[in-house]
DNA sequence: ACCTGAACACCGTTCAAGT
DNA sequence: ACCTGAACACCGTTCAAGT
């Protein structure tokens, strides 16, 4: 008989990421409220203690699952950029890659935009969202260096349109829009945000 | 000694009534993620048992939660609605509404938009939406006849708009953004919204 | 019809002890 | 430094039995 490859070995090797890898899992299949801690700990072969030397607590690990899904959002934006693109073709394809990301990532999104209690983790959270929004401000301002974005605070601009993408995706995740009609509106969604829905 | 009014009756009277008051306390004072059934009955004064007569599970609890949820928002929408108004102001005080019910009511709307899993409640839940965003689709209705607005499906104008404000409401509601500098700021969104971010 | 009490199979978290 | 095993105080859900 062959012998099996190895018996788990004591320590694990990097059981953190394996904990957030299968917790990302489960967040998938069966939404957050789903996820335990002992049954994550027994997927990944560890007693079920394991999982606290790592995390101080459930919400622990749900904050640094939400942290990592900023980071990504974050890679896909800014893959998604491209500046020698005129206004509208750029921001049309940024808020695709936004709306693509929050559609086959549902459960991480709605994780990632939860309220939080700990006032650290929320100023975390605050900055991870600072930073995924940085295309979109770049953008504006590039625009509005060119007169072709309305004047005043960019921070705010980006925000309000940040705020209608958002607000798209949301309604897409809990199912008030379907995907691919949000896929296929977000031309549309773009061009109203740029020239309103007064006629002109 | 004065006696106690009265031994706690068999039956409760409107037991269900009282779990879903005393859920939305909870979720009000802690967020929905620590409230426990039987935390519930014990404050209600029923055995632990007993919200299963009522409710078949938690998640239906809580589905239950967010279906009140939507028709006071909706009393609260149709109650700032003023057609006689201009369409800037009053699309401006039904914004206004929306905003401050999500701020006053922030961990109920956010199991409002959270994801279902159950297709029944997720139908139910789309005919709340459905009957929530009326005055909106009014408006716009109203003011696309008067040729104030620009042509196009009224329905998906009306979703785009309603995104909008939600993205604000959201990013309010976790942190994002501070209550009061959203609220003031609902005049600009409204604005921009009708106007466009591209200069005219 | 409505509720209770006991039972079942789970949880999250902690902590001494092991490697 | 990292993990285990046992223990503690909880859960949600079910179901016979009580009023």
């Amino acid at each position: 008989m062959m012998r099996m490859p190895e018996t788990r070995p004591y320590h694990h090797g990097d059981l953190r990421a394996a904990l957030l890898a299968g917790a990302e899992r489960t967040l998938r299949a069966k939404g957050a409220a789903a996820l335990s801690l002992r049954e994550l700990a027994r997927e990944t072969g560890v007693s079920h203690a394991a999982p606290g030397r790592h995390f101080k607590d459930k919400q622990a690990l749900l904050d640094a699952l939400a942290l990592t899904g900023f980071e990504r959002l974050t890679h896909t934006l800014e893959a998604a950029d491209d500046p020698a693109l005129p206004i509208e073709e750029r921001l049309t394809a940024l808020a695709r890659a936004y709306l693509g990301f929050a559609i086959d990532n549902a459960a991480l999104v709605e994780l990632m935009y939860a309220r939080k209690h700990d006032p650290d983790v929320s100023e975390q959270l605050a900055a991870a969202v600072e930073r995924t929004i940085t295309p979109f401000l770049h953008l504006i301002a590039d625009a509005q260096q060119r007169g072709e974005i309305v004047p005043g605070d960019p921070e705010r601009i980006t925000l309000l349109a940040g705020a209608g993408l958002h607000g798209i995706a949301a309604f897409t995740a809990n199912g008030t829009f379907p995907p691919q009609e949000a896929l296929d509106s977000i031309g549309d969604v773009v061009h109203h945000l740029l020239h309103g829905l007064r006629p002109r």
